[in-house]
DNA sequence: TTGTGTTTTACGACCTCC
DNA sequence: GGAGGTCGTAAAACACAA
């Protein structure tokens, strides 16, 4: 979460009106998105102690440039099970890579243990990092249940949610090729992987407004949607996703 | 345990763009 | 007309206080 908070901050990942871009009408200008409240369920934090902010390299750079840095550190494990199968193929799929690097972050640290944290010792934060534990009993069943199916919804795994928020990081608009790409290596339909961009859009704008109203209520008001709030001073790599969308929507 | 509030999937309606 | 956007909403899943 502080690897989004930080990100979000970056007002400049959003430049110019969305309109008038194929396949991109609806993106929303910088100030939409002043601050990001994070994921209740995705807690980083364990990923990303406090101070160490181990996402922020892997979310640098341009998204079609990832096969360059940032996408094969970040996305490459995806499939955290050993002998997996998913995963994706940075090399081949974002060419001219460097695969090299730094290990991985950013993904569910080996053996699942939660990292807690210094501020989550608290009580409040004592779920966070639970559903990252739970068994991936839904995993398999994830596709293709609707209303008019046996069953209404699909809770997604945590491997599932944690790789769509990672994406969703790097570009609160999928483009298709990664549409199909998540929907493959989730073992997802598109169509799923659409509408959760969709709904986390939705989440964010909601916690944007709330946020909003806050500060017009109080600005002394303590946020609890920014747990870190004193970490702007540590807004990394200014500019270096500026152009993210640019970039993502060319395909 | 249970009631209640919140979050997460999923959909439909409607809009814009190409 | 199709694709994908927002918005509103339904209902399951979840969190948590009493």
């Amino acid at each position: 979460m502080y690897v989004s908070y930080l990100l979000d901050k970056d007002v400049g990942m959003y430049p110019g009106p969305m309109r008038g871009h194929p396949g991109l009408q609806n993106f929303p200008t910088a100030p939409q998105y002043p601050d990001y409240g994070g994921y209740h369920g995705l807690s980083l934090e364990g990923a990303a102690p406090s101070g160490s902010p181990a996402w922020i390299t892997p979310y640098g750079a341009a998204r079609e440039d990832w096969g360059h840095t940032a996408y094969p550190t970040a996305h490459t494990p995806l499939n955290p099970s050993p002998g997996g199968s998913l995963g994706y193929s940075p090399v081949s799929d974002y060419p001219t890579g460097q695969v090299q690097g730094p290990p991985c972050v950013g993904v569910l640290p080996t053996g699942h243990q939660p990292q807690i944290s210094p501020g989550m010792a608290d009580g409040h934060r004592r779920h966070h990092y639970d559903w990252m534990r739970k068994p991936a009993t839904q995993g398999t069943t994830a596709g293709g249940k609707t209303r008019t199916k046996d069953k209404y919804r699909v809770v997604y795994t945590d491997h599932q949610r944690l790789e769509l928020e990672k994406e969703f990081h790097y570009s609160r608009y999928i483009t298709i090729r990664r549409k199909a790409e998540l929907a493959v290596n989730l073992e997802l339909s598109e169509r799923q992987v659409k509408i959760w961009f969709q709904n986390r859009r939705a989440k964010e704008r909601k916690i944007n407004k709330k946020r909003i109203q806050q500060t017009q209520n109080g600005p002394n008001d303590e946020d609890p949607l920014s747990p870190e709030p004193s970490l702007s001073h540590m807004m990394p790599l200014p500019g270096t996703i500026v152009g993210t969308m640019a970039n993502s929507v060319a395909q």
